[in-house]
DNA sequence: TCACTTGTGAAAATCCTGTAAACGTCGGCA
DNA sequence: TGCCGACGTTTACAGGATTTTCACAAGTGA
C-alpha cells in the first residue's frame, strides 16, 4: 500500500530530487542509495535513517529513537542516539553535500525532513 | 529478451569499460572472459560469481547465494559462500588490478558491483 | 601418481559498537 | 564583558563481533 504525503512508497523511502540528489532507503534490501549509489552504513546507522525517515518532518525523542532502533529504554545519560545522528551526518553530508536531512530540536530530539528545510 | 540497466545482454552479463578492462559473464558458456582472455574459474567461483553478478547492485544475503549456488540452506556457522568470494575476488583481483567487483556487507551479505563502486 | 577442486577449522585482519571525554555553542546573569 | 552551566557534537578507544585468509584433508578423474 502506497502511503502518499510521507515520502513512503511501495516500501521505499525516497527524497525529492533536491540540489544535491536523490536519497532512497531500502529498508527490506539493507539498502540507502543516493543518485542510485549505495551509501556504505552500518546496521545500526541505517536503522536510525529508517527510523527517522518513516516519520518525516515529526520531531522524533531520543527515547522514541533508542526504543525502535535499540529496542529498548535508554540510560539516562546515554548519549548512543547523539553519535549515531552525527556518525549518520557524516556519510549523508559527504554523499549529499549542501542538505541538512537530520535537524536537531534543542531539548527534543531530531526531525528528518525529506527537502533538507 | 535483454534486460536493460542490470548489466543482462542476450543472456551475458558484463561491466562497463572500465580503467581495469571489461568483466564479461558467458554463464551458458561455462565461461568469464577480462578482456576477452578466459580467467581461469572453478565451478563454484563461476556459479557465486555468475549469481552475484546477475543481481547487480543488490546486497544478496549469504543464505540467498548459498541457495543459488549450492542449492540448499546453509548450516549456521557455514562459511563456505565466505571462503569462495576471498576465492574469487583473488582471481579478479588479479585480471583486474584496482577494481573492486565484489563488496561486503558487515552483518549482511555481498553486493555485486559492475562499475566498482 | 598427480593435479585439481572442495569444504572445514582456525588464526589473522578488519569492522562495528558503545562509552567516555574533549570540544563547541548558546543563553543567563552578575 | 566575562564567567558559568546546559546541551549537543565530535573524536578516540577498547572490546567484541564479523570477515578474510591460510592450511589441510578428502575426494575425483586423467
Amino acid at each position: 500500500m502506497a502511503v502518499t504525503g510521507t515520502g513512503i512508497e511501495n516500501g521505499v523511502l525516497a527524497t525529492p530530487t533536491g540540489a544535491g540528489g536523490r536519497l532512497e532507503i531500502r529498508p527490506g534490501e539493507h539498502a540507502a542509495l543516493v543518485d542510485g549509489r549505495p551509501l556504505s552504513l552500518t546496521m545500526r546507522e541505517l536503522q536510525l535513517l529508517v527510523t527517522l525517515a518513516e516519520h518525516p518532518q515529526r520531531i522524533m525523542t531520543r527515547e522514541e529513537l533508542f526504543a525502535e532502533v535499540w529496542g529498548s529504554q535508554p540510560r539516562r545519560e546515554d548519549r548512543s542516539v547523539d553519535v549515531y545522528v552525527s556518525r549518520l551526518r557524516a556519510k549523508l553530508g559527504a554523499a549529499l553535500p549542501e542538505t541538512q536531512l537530520i535537524h536537531t530540536h534543542n531539548g527534543i530530539g531530531y526531525r528528518f525532513s525529506p527537502d533538507g528545510c
